[in-house]
Parts: C-alpha cells; sequence; structure tokens
DNA sequence: AAATTAACTGCAATCGTTGTCAAAAGCGGT
DNA sequence: ACCGCTTTTGACAACGATTGCAGTTAATTT
C-alpha cells in the first residue's frame, strides 16, 4: 500500500505538506498542491484510515445490531441506514443477532474495540444489561429501531404501534368480525407488547370483551405462528375466531401455512391481517391486508438523528421518535360467515 | 475509553507488561498476569483495533460488497459470510452497490482505506475495470459470488447455472411443451449467460429450434420481468409460449403479476418456472416451481476460502468452485393446455 | 533599504499497541 | 561469594497520519 512518505517522495516534499495539500488544500501554495495531488492521483494514494482514526481519535464508524437480516424488514431498515451513513461519510458495520443476547453481546464487544461513534441497534431481549455494561456507553450515542429497551437516555425510532394494530383490528370489526384472534410475538419485545395493546383496546372501545383464549404466542417467527394460529383455529366452533391479527410477518408466513393446512379459505372462512408488509403478502392468493411499516424511513431517520447527535456534541436526552404506519387493505379480510 | 496505560497504571506494571499478559500470557509470572486480568476486567477494558491494527499490519477486516442486499438470495449469502467470518475472527465490512458500478468503485474505495485483509464480491457489469484500478488488488486476495467479472487470478463461488437451468427447462419439455420464453437477465452478467445457455441446451437437446423471439430481457429487475412477460405472452398464438422459464426471483415476481394482469392462470394457461427460491415462492398460489440455490453456502464457502487462502501466504491462482442446483417441482407447472 | 507582515513548509510529537532489546532479578552449582 | 543461566520486566521505537510550532522565504510597508 501507497502511504503518505511515498507521496511526499515523489512529489519532493515533507509528508506533512502532502497531508495537508490533501485534508486542508487552501493551506498550501497552488503549484505545490498540484504537485502534491498529481502524484497521489498517479501512486492511487489512499490515507489509512486506521491510522488517521488513531490521530484525530474519531473513527467515523457506527455500529448497527439488527435482530435478523434475511427479514426483508430489517433488510430495508439496514439499507436505509446505509444511505445516510453514506451521505454524512460514515461507514457502517453491519451485525446480525439473530434475536439471540450472547451474540449481541460479542457483537456488542467486538464493535466496541473498533471505536464506533454511534450505535444503532434492534434490541433483543437483554440489551438493556449489555448496554449498561458496555463502559463507553455513556460517552457514546445510541440510537434503537424499532422497539425499545428502556435503557434510560436512549434515543429511538419506532412506529406507531398501538394506533397500527388497533386500525387494523378496528377494520375487522368494522367488516362484522367479533370474535377475532391474536397471534403475539415474544412478550418482552416492546412491539409485541405495544401491538396487543392496540389489540385491546379496538376490542374495548367496540364493546368486546377480551378472551384470553383467543390470543396466541408465536415468539416472533414462522414455525411460533404456524403452532399458534393451529391453536387458535382448533377452539371449539363456538370459541373459534373468524379472524385473526398476526404480530409481524414472519409469524403470518406461518399462519397462512397452517390455515391452508386445515382446508380453511382466506377470506371466505377466516380474515387475516398482519402487521408488516412483504413481497409474499402482496404476491399470494388472495393478496395480505397488512399495517405497513416505513422500514427504509426508520433507518434513514435513525441514522440522521445519531450523526446530528455527534455534531452536537452535547449528549441530548433520549428522545423517541414514532413514524406512523398505513392500513393497506387487500383481499384478505371480508365480512365474517354467517351460519 | 480505557486504554492499556490505565490497566498499568492500575496493575502497577509496564504498558508492555499488560499487553503480553493478554495477548501471550505464558510469557508473564503468573501473580503479575492475574494483577493484570483482574484490572483489565475491573476497568473493562478493550483493545483499541484501529492501534492494533496499525501496529501489527492486519486488520482482520473482509470486505463484502453485494448487489442487492433487499434480495432474500443476497441477505443469505451475507449472511454465510458473516458467520464464516465469525468462526475465524474476522469482521466483515457490508456494502450494497445496488447494481450501479459508481457505487460499487466508491465502496472500493472506501474499503480500500480501512486495510480489508480479503475481498469478497458479486461483480456489477464494471467490476473488472474497477478491480484492475485497485493498487491493493494485487495483494488482496478477492472472491467472487454468484457471478465472475472475468478478471484475472480471481476466485469465485458459484452455482451450476447451465445445468440448473437446462433441468428446469428439461422439465417443462418432459411435460410436453414446445414452444418454451425465456425471461433473461443482462446479457454482460454471467448467471444470465449462463443461464441462457442452459436453456438453449436443452431444447437443442429435445430437437426444439431456438426461436429468439421467446428471449425477452428483463434486465435483472422486477419491472423487467413485468415487461418482458407481457411481451412474450401478448405475441400472437400460434408463437405464444404455453411456458416461461425465468432467471431469477425477482423477474418472477414481475412475470407473476404480468400473468395474472393478462387474466391468465397457472398452471392451467401457461407453466412457470423461475431460478431462485423465495419465501414468496412457496406461499404463492399455486407455489412456484423453481431451481434453488444454496446461497448460504455459497457465502460460507466462499469466506472459508478466503480465509484459508490468507492463512497460506503464497497467492494461490484462481479457482472457481460451483455448488449444485436443486430443482424443486411445485405447482407452477403442468401439462399445456390441448388447443 | 530596513523593518514588518504574510504565506508557506518542515520538524517533531502524538494517537494506542506491540515487538525488540537489554536490564534486572532469581536460581542453582561450584 | 561468584558465575552462568533462565525468567521476568521495562524502555524505546515503530506502525501511518495529523497538527502545533517554528523556521524560511517572499511580499509589503515605512
Amino acid at each position: 500500500m501507497i502511504k503518505i512518505a511515498d507521496v511526499a517522495r515523489a512529489a519532493q516534499v515533507s509528508p506533512s505538506t502532502v497531508s495537508r495539500a490533501l485534508t486542508k488544500p487552501d493551506l498550501v501554495a497552488p503549484e505545490t498542491r498540484e504537485r502534491v495531488l498529481q502524484a497521489a492521483r498517479q501512486l492511487g494514494y489512499q490515507p489509512n484510515k486506521l491510522a488517521r482514526g488513531l490521530r484525530k481519535q474519531q473513527s467515523r464508524l457506527l455500529g448497527l445490531i439488527v435482530s435478523d437480516i434475511l427479514a426483508p424488514f430489517h433488510a430495508t431498515l439496514a439499507k436505509g441506514v446505509q444511505d445516510a451513513a453514506e451521505k454524512h461519510g460514515y461507514m457502517v458495520f453491519l451485525f446480525n443477532s439473530d434475536e439471540q443476547p450472547e451474540k449481541e453481546a460479542r457483537y456488542l464487544q467486538e464493535l466496541q474495540s473498533h471505536w464506533p461513534e454511534g450505535l444503532l441497534i434492534v434490541p433483543t431481549a437483554k440489551t438493556r444489561q449489555h448496554l449498561r455494561n458496555l463502559r463507553s456507553a455513556g460517552s457514546m450515542p445510541i440510537i434503537e429501531l424499532d422497539r425499545t429497551s428502556g435503557t434510560p437516555g436512549v434515543h429511538a425510532v419506532l412506529v406507531e404501534n398501538v394506533l397500527g394494530a388497533r386500525e387494523a383490528v378496528e377494520h375487522l370489526i368494522s367488516l362484522g368480525h367479533r370474535r377475532i384472534g391474536m397471534v403475539t410475538g415474544e412478550p418482552v419485545i416492546t412491539t409485541a407488547q405495544e401491538r396487543l395493546e392496540g389489540y385491546r383496546q379496538a376490542l374495548k372501545a367496540a364493546g368486546i370483551a377480551l378472551d384470553e383464549r383467543l390470543v396466541a404466542n408465536g415468539y416472533h417467527k414462522e414455525e411460533g405462528g404456524y403452532a399458534a394460529t393451529l391453536q387458535l383455529l382448533r377452539l371449539p366452533a363456538p370459541e373459534r375466531p373468524t379472524a385473526l391479527f398476526v404480530g409481524n410477518s414472519e409469524m403470518a408466513a406461518g399462519a397462512v401455512q397452517a390455515i391452508r393446512d386445515l382446508g380453511l379459505r382466506i377470506p371466505e372462512d377466516i380474515s387475516l391481517v398482519s402487521f408488516d408488509d412483504t413481497r409474499w403478502a402482496q404476491l399470494m392468493e388472495p393478496a395480505l391486508t397488512v399495517v405497513a411499516q416505513p422500514a427504509y424511513e426508520i433507518g434513514y431517520l435513525a441514522c440522521e438523528t445519531l450523526v446530528s447527535l455527534l455534531r452536537q456534541k452535547a449528549p441530548a436526552e433520549g428522545r423517541i421518535l414514532r413514524l406512523k404506519t398505513r392500513l393497506l387493505i387487500r383481499h384478505s379480510t371480508a365480512r365474517p360467515r354467517e351460519d
């Protein structure tokens, strides 16, 4: 690799001058500058970011930990973050915790040793402890995405989960459904709590009593969604739900398969709404009614916020931003059968 | 941040001893070692990777550039790479070229300045030039994924595109189809070339003349797939294909929509096979017959190969590994209608 | 023409870590 | 008590880039 000394030799100046010519061009004489720039170009010089970071005590690095890079929601989130980071000259270290707290802890350690200037994270169940253990956490701004860990002083960019869920369930109610089941996620995750709360509020507002048997845990995963859906649809006829609200798209995929395996038809036999939009939700037959989240915007906004936090060095107190969801009514919801 | 000098002070030893206690424990006396380790633990010391990298002239960093992180295939690829990298103590810098050569060039530059020890890349149309311009490329092992750029000396991990495509088309032929259309990707991309070649071979082996009008370019994207499919299915009846082979899943999504918009039914009116398996291909009705690729394995294997290349410092000559595809026959293919 | 100022450049120290070298300390044997 | 040996430790110099300070030259003013 070409280093600054090589360029200096080629341009017949000192390393200091090369450095200045490249980073503070107006401090060096025009001819010298030209000579240096040309030499640098010719040799293909690229400043070593390790050395620069060490000297300037800044890495221009951000850490991003998502909980499932294979889920389109998270991939989109990551893209938003990266695009925003790039705009401001930051690089992003992307990790995938797979919802596993141990992995998250390991990656946080690893990340820390690379001196990131800020951290963006989709927290898992143990994030709060992990962040407490991180020494540098006090100095480094942290933004949580999609969910919160409850760590004090941390910023977050989320969506209106309660409202979004409520609108989805109200849609079902307006179609005439009364027995509406919910497949929820891990109760420790705030999105699961909030979406369940929205479900509760919608029922309450419509004067429908909450039946605990109609709420099943799908643990945020496809298999869990499958199992939870089977459980709900195998209830004896009078209690069996005529519509299902599912907490995220992974579980919704399981739900669709469970419904098919039971030989039921959507929406004739059962209506289905899910949080989170995906390609398959649009392409499946019938297209799925969903609560769409602005995933890209969440990532982008979170990163913008982080960068602006880094600009003003005063460590602002934690603020929570919430973006709106949109209920996309497609063809998986209809009036309940009259029997 | 705690640095080595802080630990040294706390443990009453010199910085050198701290460094040794942490990295070469058997070179320091047991009691001293304990004292140092405890001080380090207590202070939450994390070695600064920037400084270490600078001093040791190694970054333990790998670069990964994929061409579309939102596509499940690429996300899975990335996961495979990361998992393998983590196993060997490497970090991965992930970038997304969005198939745009300029972005790729920019990221390659940016990456280079972080001193990666190796590079994994899903090449775009201009990768060959970009790599030629990279000074460090000579010293740094490079592995291409999914496609090749044709850069001499570069390693690659690909799939059996010709064979996979051929099997898919042979499947259609065995069902009785004779007019089979193909929606292909950008011709500069090797996967598109190879899959087209497989299509040709299958037709030839069955004694079916190739009709150029049955091959349409979908440019690797959903919209392109939509347009190409419309074009093929609007051919006058005698030439119109009874089956379609689509070069990747993005274009397949477009194809499905085009078919629906034309009011045709799969597989009664038209059979459909696509390269690349996805969640929606499994969930759509009817489930799509596909040529599945071992995406995770490609990433994992590529990274393993890269690491082993780094271990043995002799720069081995470029080798190409090809993994097998699997034809998953589902319900989007059937005998052609007799009319 | 001398004095003052401005513009430009180089020296040397620095960031945190590691490896080399040599000094110091401990040990057993004579 | 002294010698040679091993074990343990610390001082110091890098790695590559940046920057405060000081020095040199040229330009401007008196």
